[in-house]
DNA sequence: ATTAAACTTTTGACTAATCAAAAAGAATCT
DNA sequence: AGATTCTTTTTGATTAGTCAAAAGTTTAAT
């Protein structure tokens, strides 16, 4: 059995580069975890020990095959818990990442696979984050970032790339949510923003808030 | 915020003496929670020291008004949680003891609250155990001991008092359910056993078995 | 080729929780 | 009262995880 914080540190170097190509550095997942680079420096060489990761010291980490399993099944217990405290329990999406955080150390395989069951076995979680299935498949999806797009384009918003709560309350207050259809009304690169008319209401939005907001042409 | 291990001790204290008469030996809550009676006794006095609980060393431990409330919040988390997975996620009464023993230190009080409002605010857990309010009042019912019971009564279970998946799981397969009419066909104080008569089939109990099983005669 | 800057690792210390075994206390029996 | 038994407490050690600060590496800049 895995303790949490071995279980946040795997997942955490998975959300920090799905694919298992680069090489993860000592700092960037200290500062993911809110720890010191020492604490995460010795956390390595434990997971290093157990087979889970691969350290170059000085270099980086990376997940071996075997870590990537079990991360990938934490974050498919955190995605499902999301969707489950959204869609059962009402919660506000804003909150549940907070929440989802703690469960997803703790909640069975049996009670994964029933609230699962009860979803009807869906693939993304309330924020757009695609849940893994049992065998560690994720499903892709072609997105663009907002960021990224023109004056007159005309698209719906597929995911949210910050789990922060204030940001996703934002978000909210401001009919930016799943699905929503959105016009880019204005883009000003000097400026650094661009304007988006949603819900009949114009939303002005830095291009550093825009690149963490996923679309799709569809 | 109090770390799971202080949880599960509060817990305990609590569950062995609800009423919060009589001191409990620090064995006695060792071999509860499956642990030295060394450890107890420096738990205890980390607990103490925090003003959760008064020590009489040598003589025993008794949770403060403190103590006791935190212990009762922690007991109201388990059952709802307890009930929420057999009603909601169908799962089976024998396994969510199990697993209310781990979600009952990471749920927060709106999911619990969430839960509460979609079970109905229940009085009562899938084992006949009640559920605290909020403001840490627990219902009382005049419940009496099947092992009490004499040849030709007719009662109905509710509450089991053992959590133990085994012997929930063997009073399931033999239609020993809460709310259950059963008649007591026959006893035998000699042979320290008893026949109950549920759904069509007889049973055959030890009367310590009996005794952890509690019946109403309304 | 040095030096400086940025980052990583090591070292030493600390906390929470635990155990095994020794020591101490309380209760019981003769 | 004295000895025996049972229980509790103390002691000393261990493990997981962390931090602050010192030491070491790598890379970039002069
Ligand atoms: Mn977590
Ligand atoms: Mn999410
Ligand atoms: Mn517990
Ligand atoms: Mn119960």
């Amino acid at each position: 059995m895995l303790s949490s914080t071995v279980e946040n540190y795997l997942k955490e170097l998975f959300l920090l580069d799905q694919y298992g190509n680069k090489e993860i550095a000592t700092g960037e997942i200290a500062k993911s975890l809110d720890v010191t680079p020492g604490s995460a420096t010795s956390m390595i060489k434990t997971l290093a020990q157990a087979g889970l990761v691969e350290h170059r010291p000085h270099y980086g980490v990376k997940l071996t095959k075997q870590g990537r399993t079990l991360a990938v099944h934490v974050v498919r217990r955190h995605r499902i818990v999301e969707l489950f405290l959204v869609k059962v329990l009402g919660m506000d999406w804003s909150k549940v990442h907070e929440e989802a955080e703690q469960l997803e150390h703790v909640v069975s395989d049996e009670i994964i696979s029933r609230m699962d069951d009860l979803l009807g076995h869906p693939s993304h979680d309330p924020h757009g984050d695609p849940i893994p299935t049992t065998d560690g498949t994720l499903p892709e999806r072609p997105l663009q970032l907002l960021s990224f797009c023109d004056r007159g384009d005309s698209v719906s918003i597929a995911r949210i790339g910050n789990q922060n709560a204030n940001f996703l309350q934002f978000a909210q207050d401001n009919g930016l949510l799943l699905g929503a259809r959105i016009e880019v009304t204005n883009r000003n690169d000097i400026a650094d923003s661009m304007t988006i008319h949603a819900k009949g209401k114009d939303v002005v939005l830095g291009l550093a808030a825009a690149g963490r907001i996923e679309v799709e042409y569809a």
